[in-house]
DNA sequence: TGTGAGTTGATTTTT
DNA sequence: TCAACTCACA
């Protein structure tokens, strides 16, 4: 009997539902109804019969597993299997075989905050000073070798690496360190899992057998700690069901690995493969133009993406000249589509490249009042009142958990100051012991004062009480501690106003506590309560509910659609991000991210970019992403927009008369507006521009000294007095007076090399500052409001570089970055 | 030991 | 720019 559920489904997706025994891989397009599939293919196992402690399926978010639970619950009612991401199976496996990797059962799971608090200990143990190397470098280093399976006994550095030596150096300490606190990282979730199954032969056969149907989502994303873990699960019932798309695979910097599932049919060559590249999401223009832009990676498994949408509106990709015209236009054209009724708040997302780019945004919709969102990775768990308090948790659970003890000993403070933990810390080291431990014997450490000894005894006390209240709900904990511990005193008794907000964060944890214990009223809930907290972020279930607008980066916005979508900041050093400019599989992993986000869209998308913004406080020109040129103009509607940012600052624009309640963005664009023409010389722009530039330096007096694509200063001040941007940005070799990227992009510059090359001339800088590379020690120089100085001493380079100038009129010394200062040699 | 001003330095993505 | 960190002082 086929199942009703299964009437709406296409060929290829029937294909997949109805696969059963042996390896499966879906490769699924955005927006080829994935999630519907699978969730139809577990369903449709349970009602054969298989039983749901035979199925597991892995996700990567829990965002992904909440909905696949949902949709699964419409199907198949009643049945639950055992769905959530890999790191919560790690934790629920590790958990079970704790002390078969030298852990205790109760261990806790180090955040990334605990983790380089750790890291840096474990620096200071190892002795590896940190000029080299910032902990961050090695972090990062560690993690790599974890999710590659490289143990601290294995890990070789790579020849010449400095980062590597280091991190060889740190690594073991690290773990020595983690293992002592009871404390597993993220990475660990994995790699101990994987080591549990590689080395307990018996374990992995009688998992293998359990966990018959194993299916995993994003199969793009998978590390090689992930693949063995599959994989070692698959062994005796090779009944492996993977879903994914390469064209989406985003996380390489955190370990996946593409080959994961370009391999797959060699690693199981009698898979049956299913391609779902039907798309019942965006329009056909959207989608060719997602099409037109992945075509240009390499590494990929080749699609055939079409659609029966509509052809829909052409994508537009505006210029703007700055980051808060943007902002104010994205802001405005949302306005004037919900007081036209045309769509509601919820069907709009904004997508960056980096979280930094949000706050204009933010600004603009406050602005105009527009209800938002914004899906923060960290948020809630992250705010330092509700980690103080968990922390305190996970000391009830696992006292030995040295991160957290760090993060609490003195908060609030009680007298162990900085000087007492190093030498808590020393002793604790020099034995062995975790730190709790060390401070039981506070009497003991010679070193310490007896004020000192005294209240970090008083401090284990504390802990040993709340400690008694391990196996109680976690509300109540959480209220004893909060008065033992004073922590609600501090703050209650506290004047400043975000002191109030934490009083009010620390209710919301109260309130989530005490939900959760309802949700689990038969266990001990404060070791699953850590858990959730460990490995939830708290926007996982930020979606959907409210009526507002989202905004959020483009990793975020994987596994999501939205009716209309903007993406700001498509330039170069964003998408493709400064740090993946060398590397060609970077370089296509900021590609797929580019996709990812234009697949989101599914009736409208804009695309945008500024002609200067400001990064680390520094107004910049910017050189739009070389994508865009890859992306096919006949699809789309390339336009610049008016500036409107009116001459002496924005701020007086605010309700002004010219910023009417009903300025309706769209209409203003499309009326003012050129569509940019294949070329042009000199024109109207252009002098309206040359205005604008001069007014950049009157308001900003920047340099764009560090701007990636400069070349080394001239050291001429006559040659870098602002010249109009359209002569700098102009390609020498096309030959036109367009200077307009845009402009370049319908015109003879092909190549992003091309773009980058044609940019790469001087621009113009603020018509007052030298360059820094000038000035040297002794120099005489001129200052228009000290007069007449020398310099005393110099330090930095670059934007950095510092002069020291002692002024003659009154011997009066005074520091300049001389990038941004008025100073002249005589 | 705790606090505030001053300085420096770093800027991605997340389980 | 802005947040984290340092250093001087109470």
């Amino acid at each position: 009997m086929t199942s009703s559920l299964e009437d709406s489904l296409t060929a290829a997706q029937l294909e997949a539902v109805r696969h059963r025994e042996g390896p499966l891989l879906i490769l699924a397009g955005p927006g080829s109804g994935k999630t519907r599939v699978v969730t139809h293919r577990i369903a449709h196992l349970l009602e054969q019969g298989i039983p749901a402690s035979q199925v597991l399926a892995l996700t990567f978010t829990n965002k992904a597993a909440d909905e696949m639970r949902q949709r699964l619950g419409q199907l198949a009612p009643g049945q639950s299997i055992w769905m959530g991401t890999f790191h919560r199976f790690g934790a629920f496996l590790l958990r079970r075989h704790a002390e078969r990797v030298g852990l205790r059962e109760n261990f806790s799971i180090a955040d990334v905050d605990d983790s380089r608090r750790i890291l840096k200990a474990a620096c200071a143990d190892a002795r590896v000073d940190l000029e080299m190397a910032t902990p961050e470098s090695i972090a990062q280093a560690i993690s790599w070798a974890k999710n590659n399976l490289i143990t601290a006994e294995l890990y070789q550095p790579r020849p010449g690496s400095a980062v590597g030596a280091l991190a060889a150096r740190v690594y073991p300490v690290y773990q020595q360190r983690l293992l002592r606190a009871n404390l597993v990282d993220f990475d660990d979730l994995l790699l101990h899992v994987a080591t549990l199954l590689r080395e307990n032969p018996e374990l992995r056969e009688s998992l293998d057998r359990r966990y018959r149907y194993v299916m995993v989502d994003e199969y793009q994303d998978t590390n090689l700690a992930q693949y063995a873990i599959v994989r070692s699960l698959s062994i005796d019932f090779p009944n492996l069901a993977v879903t994914g798309d390469p064209d989406q695979s985003i996380y390489g910097w955190r370990g996946a690995n593409l080959s994961n599932i370009l391999d797959f049919e060699r690693d199981f060559p009698r898979v049956n493969v299913v391609r779902l590249e039907q798309n019942y999401r965006s329009t056909r223009r959207i989608l060719r133009v997602a099409d037109e832009l992945i075509s240009h990676n390499v590494r990929r498994k080749h699609k055939e993406l079409f659609t029966e949408n509509p052809e829909g509106q052409p994508v537009r990709l505006i210029e703007f000249a700055s980051q808060h015209d943007e902002a104010d236009h994205i802001a405005s054209r949302i306005q004037a589509d919900l007081r036209a009724g045309r769509r509601r708040a919820r069907d709009f997302a904004v997508f960056y490249r980096v979280n930094a780019l949000s706050r204009a945004l933010e600004q603009a919709f406050r602005e105009q009042g527009i209800a938002y969102q914004i899906v923060h990775g960290v948020e809630f768990y992250q705010r330092k009142e509700v980690k103080d308090l968990l922390s305190y948790l996970q000391l009830v659970n696992n006292p030995a958990n040295d991160a957290a003890l760090l993060r609490v000993i003195n908060t609030p403070t009680r007298g162990i100051g900085a000087t007492t933990v190093e030498r808590i810390q020393a002793f604790a080291s020099a034995h062995g012991l975790p730190l709790i431990e060390a401070a039981r014997r506070s009497g003991m450490i010679p070193s310490l004062n007896a004020r000192a000894a005294v209240a970090v005894a008083r401090f284990v006390t504390l802990l040993d009480r709340l400690r008694e209240l391990a196996t109680e709900p976690v509300a109540r904990i959480l209220e004893r501690l909060l008065d033992e511990t004073g922590y609600r005193k501090t703050l209650e008794g506290s004047d400043a106003p975000e002191d109030m907000d934490r009083l009010a964060n620390i209710e919301e944890l109260l309130t989530d506590a005490a939900e959760f214990d309802q949700r689990h009223p038969h266990e001990t809930p404060l070791e699953p309560f850590l858990e959730q907290t460990a490995l939830v972020n708290d926007t996982d279930d930020l979606e959907g509910a409210s009526d507002r607008v989202t905004l959020m980066t483009l990793h975020a916005a994987k596994g999501l659609e939205y009716p209309v979508v903007f993406i700001v900041g498509v330039e170069q050093g964003l998408i493709p991000h400064e740090r993946s400019r060398e590397d060609d599989a970077q370089l296509e992993e900021e590609r797929r991210l580019l996709f990812v986000g234009i697949t989101r869209a599914e009736a409208e998308l804009t695309l945008s970019y500024c002609q200067y913004r400001v990064t680390h406080g520094m107004n910049r020109a910017v050189v739009p992403s070389p994508f865009l040129m890859e992306l096919p103009r006949r699809e789309m509607d390339v336009v610049t927009a008016p500036r409107l940012t009116p001459q002496y600052g924005r701020d007086k624009a605010r309700g002004g008369a010219e910023w009417g309640e009903d300025w309706l963005p769209t209409t203003q664009l499309r009326d003012d507006a050129r569509e940019l023409p294949m070329s042009h010389g000199p024109s109207e722009a252009q002098e309206q521009e040359d205005q604008h530039i001069e007014i950049d330096y009157l308001d900003e007096c920047e340099t764009n000294q560090d701007s990636p694509t400069r070349r080394p200063a001239s050291g001429s001040s006559a040659s870098r007095v602002a010249k109009p941007r359209r002569e700098a940005t102009m390609a020498p070799a096309s030959g036109t007076a367009s200077g307009n990227p845009l402009a370049a992009l319908a015109g003879k510059l092909r190549t992003a090399a091309d773009l980058a090359e044609s940019l790469d001339t001087p621009l113009p800088s603020a018509p007052s500052a030298m360059s820094p590379e000038v000035f040297a020690h002794g120099m005489r120089v001129q200052h228009p409001e000290y007069g007449v100085g020398q310099i005393v001493h110099l330090v930095g380079t670059g934007p950095k570089r510092t002069a020291t100038v002692r002024f003659q009129r009154d011997g009066v010394e005074k520091k300049f970055r001389l990038a941004f200062s008025p100073l002249r040699p005589m």
